[in-house]
DNA sequence: CGAATTTGACCTGCGC
DNA sequence: GCGCAGGTCAAATTCG
């Protein structure tokens, strides 16, 4: 016991430890109420015994506070320490609240100086307990077992409150990414506005050449995409599964059919691109070919190859309009991890259809999924883009062809429209819009490390520091640079297509 | 030679 | 019940 808690006696040990086991003190803490506490265990413990004042000092080689043993001579001892004939009585007296034991130490200290003939200030290094009668040691381990419990449920009644500030933290965080987000793109719809007639003009001095511009449109194009669904044949699976009952155009929102919409939930995109099929950073294998209706041009089946099993598919299809534009169709949830490369179109989609499942019907939160989608921009090869959600049935359209600055004419549902505006030039606003993308990510990953490590700032302070975060964050600043200079440059250069497939 | 793609056949659901 | 259209399968073919 003595190895085990580090406790070294010159002095024979065995011995007294044989006959005097201590019990060491596991309790951590050198508390006032501890302190007092050892010396009257150790009171105790030696009382009776052949302890001599040589004994202790020799024990006093590896102390760390002073334990007072004068009592064990001063046979006018305070009464608040144990006699031989009422132990019961002092042990009772212990109080382990703190203006006892301040009392109690005032005692002590009082004990300290009017006796220092027989004063050994010993430490020993050890909150030692005696070796009671049963009796005492049942009545002390209540009492602090009661003591343990009032601490614990101090603590409990803090934490509590330090998780509902906390919380009230995160809330505000979230709130202000999400009001400096929305304002950010407020200040590009303008440049993009301000673009757009500089495109129409540019488009006319460039005989008409058109370079596409990047536009991430987060409108939930209710009507859009319904119609689409009952139109395009991407959508034939949906047509097809929504018809199966007549239930399925209303869907009701319980977990069972949640996740079974989750899992009918398609995702189409609709990028200007050359290549055969956009580049999402997953492995795809096709698996077949159809032509299929009303559309001159064949429709590819894909299946995820990442890992087996896994359910994802994807259908590829030139806009049979505009054979530029290829629509790509994903259904499923991957069943493996993703590389970096795929998660950030995984989760957009992913997001895009739980926007749909969930929000569909009622989102309460309708902002918050349209931001779900602007954290996650998309990494295909395209230049343009526009992501749109339609409703009723789990269909999302996330639109790359996009052109338009405009706030998106009907269907789309301007109210709940959150437009991200990028540069024209791929590789310039690919990169400004993954920084703003990233940026946003990080944003929000500090102000959550700061939570996490219990930052006390006020909410406001929260506030001004996460706008002065975004304010001086370089990478923020580069990226916002990069994204308007690069827009007014496509402007000046580049003109508008004028492109707008909002009616998917 | 193995993996990927192509392509025709087959299956399923829906509308008439 | 039949035809149509979408989706999938699997043998054949191609590619690296």
């Amino acid at each position: 016991m003595a190895k085990t808690s580090g406790l070294s006696i010159d002095f024979d040990p065995n011995y007294f430890l044989i006959h005097n086991p201590p019990v060491l003190n596991s309790f951590p803490e050198d508390t006032p109420e501890d302190t007092n506490k050892n010396n009257n265990n150790n009171n105790t413990m030696f009382s009776g015994t052949t302890t001599t004042p040589e004994n202790m000092s020799l024990r006093s080689t590896v102390d760390r506070f002073p334990v007072k043993f004068d009592c064990f001579y001063d046979q006018t001892r305070p009464s608040f320490l144990p006699s031989d004939d009422d132990k019961r009585r002092v042990v009772g007296e212990l109080d382990f609240f703190p203006e006892k034991n301040d009392k109690l130490v005032d005692d002590a200290d009082f004990m300290h100086t009017s006796d220092a003939g027989l004063e050994l200030n010993v430490n020993i290094g050890l909150n030692l307990l005696t070796t009671n009668t049963s009796a005492d040691q049942s009545t002390m381990e209540d009492k602090k077992a009661n003591n343990e419990v009032a601490v614990l449920r101090a603590k409990l009644v803090q934490m509590n409150a330090e998780n509902e500030r906390l919380k009230e933290m995160l809330i505000q965080a979230t709130e202000n990414y999400n009001t400096m987000k929305i304002h950010l793109c407020s200040l590009m719809m303008k440049n993009g506005g301000k673009a757009k007639e500089e495109d129409e003009e540019n488009k006319k001095r460039n005989g008409g050449i058109i370079v596409p511009r990047q536009f991430i449109d987060l409108g939930l194009a209710v009507a859009a995409d319904a119609d689409e669904s009952s139109s395009s044949p991407p959508e034939g699976k949906s047509q097809r599964e929504d018809s199966s009952g007549g239930d399925n155009k209303v869907p009701r929102l319980d977990v069972d059919q949640s996740e079974a919409a989750m899992r009918k939930a398609r995702v189409s995109v609709r990028a200007r691109s050359e290549a055969p099929m956009i580049t999402d950073g997953c492995q795809w294998r096709k698996y077949g070919q159809k032509m299929a209706k009303g559309n001159p041009c064949p429709r590819a089946y894909y299946r995820c190859t990442m890992a087996t099993g896994c359910p994802v598919r994807k259908q590829v299809q030139r806009c049979a309009e505009d054979r530029t534009i290829l629509i790509t169709t994903y259904e499923g949830n991957h069943n493996h991890p993703l590389p970096p490369s795929a998660m950030s179109m995984a989760s957009t989609t992913s997001s895009a259809a739980r926007m749909l499942v969930s929000g569909s019907t009622s989102s309460p939160d309708g902002l918050m999924n349209s931001n779900l989608l602007t954290t996650t921009l998309l990494p295909c090869s395209s230049t343009m883009a526009t992501v749109s959600a339609s409703t009723p049935f789990p269909s999302v359209t996330l639109d790359l062809t996009q052109s338009s600055f405009s706030t998106p004419p009907p269907p789309y549902n301007v109210a709940n429209s959150v437009a991200v505006t990028a540069p024209l030039v791929p590789q310039v606003s690919g990169q400004a819009l993954d920084n703003l993308s990233k940026f946003a990510g990080i944003q929000m990953s500090k102000d959550l490390d700061r939570l996490q490590q219990g930052e006390q700032n006020s909410i406001g302070d929260t506030v001004n520091a996460a706008t002065a975060a975004i304010a001086t964050d370089p990478s923020f600043a580069a990226a916002l640079a990069a994204a308007i200079t690069s827009i007014i440059e496509s402007s000046q250069s580049h003109p508008n297509n004028g492109h707008n497939s909002n009616a998917m």
